[in-house]
DNA sequence: GTCTATACTCTGATAGAC
DNA sequence: GTCTATCAGAGTATAGAC
């Protein structure tokens, strides 16, 4: 999710406008490592630039020479998340075989929850709050991809390949159940034991469901 | 969910603790349905008691009149909502049909989901946040119950009932799905338009699913 | 019971020395 | 680049008049 992307090795002496050197790439890292954490749990307003401060090693003016203001910090994250938030649906193929394809896209979503859980509740939180700052994402970008794949899905349904299902809420239904374990950890964590893993047999149990859900 | 809970008419002029008055009456309840709006949109620190008197009608000074502290309206909220959130997985009978009272439970959260969108989103916040004001609860009263109906859906598994599944992974489908409809009701509602009822359709998605799921 | 005024703390952001 | 000092504004809470 957040995409290494190793940046286009400018020529020496001659960067435009990100001159960034090896401690400032990697103070930023910090920063925004801190600042997920943060966010993630507490939301935007009731995050504090203290606590992200604090939580990366740095003092606050030290953060502040970095990142303009704690919406930039906020802004940068977000830019990041969504960058990549897309991809597992991208990847769903109308050219495969549907129930394969459908299975593939829950397991890449629940990959996803479970490689980047604080990514997955920085986005909840967003939503919570009413997706103030991934309006236009979600409305354009997010809206069209999820569109243009119902569309296929329903083909699938249409020619009998997959059972007849609704594809917007079959959609919904795959983002409710593996976002749940990111989002939800702490009450899972807290109702199977300390030290379990809330995603273990959660890939057996979706696999399951969604391979009943969809066989014609 | 905020069971309005009759108080039991105390013998006038005996009143021990709670001697309110219509007006005080109807001023709490304004100011619990302001913070209901406030906390279940910003988290406990992203809300302002600024935000929640303006919403109230009041002065910031009259809130706190009514009660001690921003926590303490908090607490109220959380107090309300944690004495009926067990309510639909109480009502699941080990003596019942076994798809029908999972069938059933399902509903009873899905329309509790519904009815009370804020108080899910109010919930749904604490979890992200770590639980961190409802720890025990989850902990233990809710920890118990999952447990002793998980006891109960797996004996209708092992009995051939229903068809195999991990009960504790049930459960949290059940809880993942018909919270998705209320906690991410915002993203819903800008990817199907606005004005479609983020719930429309759900309740018969849901049902072919796990009917499907359950059918032995 | 409700308001104005205010005390005091926290928070985001800046200035300026090093 | 990093720090100490500091400011202005927001935020919780209280005092006290009405």
């Amino acid at each position: 999710m957040p995409a290494p992307r190793t940046p286009p090795a400018e020529k020496p002496g001659t960067q435009a406008r990100a001159p960034r050197s090896r401690i400032q790439q990697r103070n930023r890292e910090l920063i925004l490592d801190a600042a997920l954490e943060v966010f993630s749990t507490h939301g935007f307003r009731g995050a504090t630039l203290d606590q992200i401060a604090a939580q990366a090693g740095l003092s606050k003016p030290n953060l502040l020479y970095y990142f303009d203001s704690k919406d930039t910090v906020h802004r940068a994250l977000l830019t990041r998340l969504l960058d990549s938030w897309l991809d597992p649906l991208r990847k769903l193929d109308p050219m495969g075989e549907p129930q394969a394809e459908i299975l593939s896209y829950m397991r890449r979503k629940l990959d996803m929850s479970r490689a980047y859980p604080r990514e997955s509740r920085l986005f909840a939180n967003e939503i919570l709050q009413g997706a103030p700052r991934i309006e236009a994402f979600i409305s354009n970008d997010l809206r069209a991809l999820v569109d243009e794949k119902a569309q296929v899905i329903a083909g699938w349904a249409g020619a009998g390949r997959i059972a007849p299902v609704d594809p917007h809420h079959l959609i919904f239904s795959i983002w409710a159940l593996t976002q749940h374990y990111a989002d939800f950890a702490a009450q899972i964590g807290m109702i199977r034991g300390e030290g379990h893993d809330p995603f273990s047999g959660a890939g057996d149990f979706l696999d399951h469901l969604y391979a009943r859900l969809l066989a014609p």
